[in-house]
RNA sequence: GGUGGGGUACCGAAGUGGUCAACCGGGGCAGACUGUAAAUCUGUUGGCUAUGCCUUCGGACGUUCGAAUCGUCCCCCCACCA
C-alpha cells in the first residue's frame, strides 16, 4: 500500500497530529527497513473493564495492526499506582499486586477482542520502573523543568480553582513518558486528553538520545449521558464484556444527537456517511430509532455476534416498544415468613424480589403507579396481596421478577 | 512555621439555636407523552406498615427545655505568605 494511503487510514479521526511529515518519513523508513513501527498505548489497570471509550483507541490500534504494525500494549501496573491526573480523576486507592494482576489479565482477553495477539507485545511498566532508584528518579527528574510541567492545562485549571496537585501526579506524564523510551515507541496514540503526556514522552526520548515518538490523540467518547466522557466511575459506560441484551439496551438510551459519534468512532463508520445520513433524517426519509437500532444491532454485534444482537433487539422491542413481558427473568422465591394469611405487604414484596432498596422505596414506587402484579396495578402502598406461584412482579419499565411461594 | 478559608445527604451547594430529614442545582428513580431506556414535561429522592418514632450535617465531649447551627478538644482538606 503506497505511504499517503497508509497515512490517510492513521490519521482518519485523529485530533491532533505530532507531526504529519514526521510519520511520513518513519512509515518510509520502517518500509525500506522491512520492520513495522511500534506503536505504543498504555492502559491503566485500575479499573479493569474495557468500555467504548477504549474502544475508540483500540480500533486504531488495529488499523496500525492490519497495516502490518506493531502495537506495543503496556499495562500501567507501576503507573496505577499513582493515577493518571487526566481530566481531574480524585487520587485512587493503591492497588495491591494481586488486584493488578486479575486486572491485567481481564483486560488482556477485552483487549483482544480487537487487537491481533500475533501483532501486540504486552509490557508491564513496572519492569523497568520497580527497579528505579531513587538517584535514577532524580536523574529523571532533571531532565524537565517545573514550568512545563505547570503549563499542563489540567493542572492550570486545578490551581486556579483551588483543587489540589499533588507532587506525585507531576510526576505521572514523566513516567508515562519514560516507557516511552524504555520500549522504543515509534508511535504513541492516547485521547486528546493525553496529548501533553505523550508530548513528555517525546521530550523524554530526546534527552536520552533516542529518536523522538510521534504523536496522535484521538476523540473522548462521551457517555451515555451525553456529556461527560465515557468513564468506569462515572457509570456512563458500556463495558465490552456486558451480555448483548445489556449492552443493545444501553446503546438504545444514548441521546439521538450522540449516534453519529458512536458510529465514527466506535464502528469507524466515514464522516461522509453521517453527513449523507444527518440530510436524509432532516428530509425525513430515515427514523432516529432505526438508524439507533443499527447503531446498537451493529455495537452489540462487534462484541457478540451479529445473531446474539438480532435476538437483543427482538427482546427489546418486545419489552419497550410493545410492553409486553421479557423472555427472561429473574425467579425469586418468597421467604414464608412475610406471610399473614396467605398474603404479603406489597412493599416487603417488592423489597424481597429485590426491586427497591427499603420498604420506604417501594411503597414511592407503589404511589407513583410504576407497580404490577400479575396483570393487576397496585396503587394502595399498603396493600397486602396474594401471590400465586408463576405469578409476576412488575416494578418500573424494566424491574420483572417471575415469583414462586 | 505563620495567616486565612473549609469539612452538610450520591455529587455540587444553601442553612449559622427551635417552623431542619435539612432550600436549590446535577445525577438517580418513577409517571405522562413518545420514536427507544431519545427529547420534553411532571413527580420523587434517609429508615421504620408511620399524622408519630429512629438515625444523619468530619469526630468526641459539653452548654441548652431544644444544636447542622453555640463552647472546648481532636482529625482532615485547601489557599496565601515564609
Amino acid at each position: 500500500m503506497e505511504i499517503d494511503q497508509q497515512l490517510d487510514i492513521i490519521t482518519d479521526r485523529a485530533v491532533d497530529l505530532v507531526s504529519r511529515d514526521e510519520l511520513r518519513r518513519k512509515l518510509e523508513q520502517a518500509r525500506a527497513a522491512n520492520r513495522p513501527l511500534r506503536v505504543k498505548y498504555g492502559a491503566d489497570p485500575s479499573a479493569p473493564d474495557i468500555h467504548l471509550g477504549h474502544v475508540v483507541g483500540l480500533n486504531k490500534l488495529r488499523e496500525f495492526q492490519d497495516l502490518g504494525h506493531l502495537v506495543v500494549f503496556i499495562i500501567g501496573d507501576f503507573t496505577g499506582m499513582i493515577g493518571d491526573p487526566s481530566g481531574r480523576s480524585d487520587t485512587r486507592p493503591p492497588l495491591t499486586r494481586a488486584q493488578v494482576q486479575d486486572n491485567a489479565r481481564s483486560y488482556q482477553e477485552q483487549v483482544f477482542k480487537i487487537l491481533d495477539p500475533r501483532r501486540t507485545e504486552v509490557r508491564f511498566n513496572s519492569e523497568w520502573c520497580a527497579p528505579l532508584k531513587f538517584e535514577d528518579i532524580l536523574r529523571l527528574t532533571a531532565k524537565i523543568t517545573v514550568a512545563r510541567m505547570l503549563a499542563r492545562e489540567d493542572f492550570q485549571k486545578r490551581m486556579q480553582a483551588n483543587f489540589p496537585v499533588s507532587l506525585v501526579e507531576l510526576l505521572y506524564p514523566l513516567v508515562q513518558g519514560y516507557d516511552s523510551v524504555m520500549v522504543d515507541a515509534d508511535v504513541e496514540i492516547g485521547g486528546t486528553d493525553q496529548l501533553f503526556n505523550l508530548l513528555v514522552g517525546r521530550d523524554l526520548q530526546k534527552a536520552f538520545g533516542k529518536e523522538q515518538q510521534s504523536v496522535l490523540t484521538l476523540p473522548l467518547l462521551e457517555g451515555l449521558d451525553g456529556n461527560r466522557k465515557m468513564s468506569k466511575s462515572l457509570g456512563n459506560y458500556v463495558g465490552v464484556t456486558e451480555p448483548p441484551d445489556a449492552m443493545y439496551g444501553k446503546l438504545m438510551s444514548i441521546p439521538d444527537e450522540l449516534m453519529w459519534r458512536y458510529f465514527e468512532l466506535v464502528l469507524c463508520r466515514p464522516a461522509s456517511e453521517t453527513v449523507s445520513r444527518q440530510q436524509a433524517l432532516a428530509a425525513g426519509k430515515l427514523h432516529p430509532r432505526d438508524l439507533k437500532d443499527e447503531l446498537a444491532q451493529a455495537v452489540t454485534g462487534k462484541f457478540h455476534g451479529a445473531e446474539a444482537a438480532a435476538a437483543a433487539a427482538v427482546e427489546f422491542k418486545r419489552v419497550f416498544a410493545e410492553h409486553q413481558l421479557p423472555k427472561d427473568m429473574p425467579e425469586v422465591v418468597l421467604p414464608a415468613d412475610q406471610f399473614k394469611d396467605n398474603r404479603i405487604w406489597v412493599a416487603a414484596l417488592i423489597v424481597a424480589a429485590g426491586l427497591a432498596e427499603s420498604n420506604a422505596a417501594a411503597r414511592r414506587l407503589v404511589q407513583q403507579g410504576a407497580v404490577r402484579l400479575g396483570d393487576q396495578k397496585i396503587t394502595d402502598p399498603r396493600a397486602d396481596v396474594e401471590v400465586a406461584t408463576g405469578c409476576i412482579l412488575q416494578v418500573g419499565k424494566r424491574g420483572f421478577a417471575r415469583l414462586t411461594r
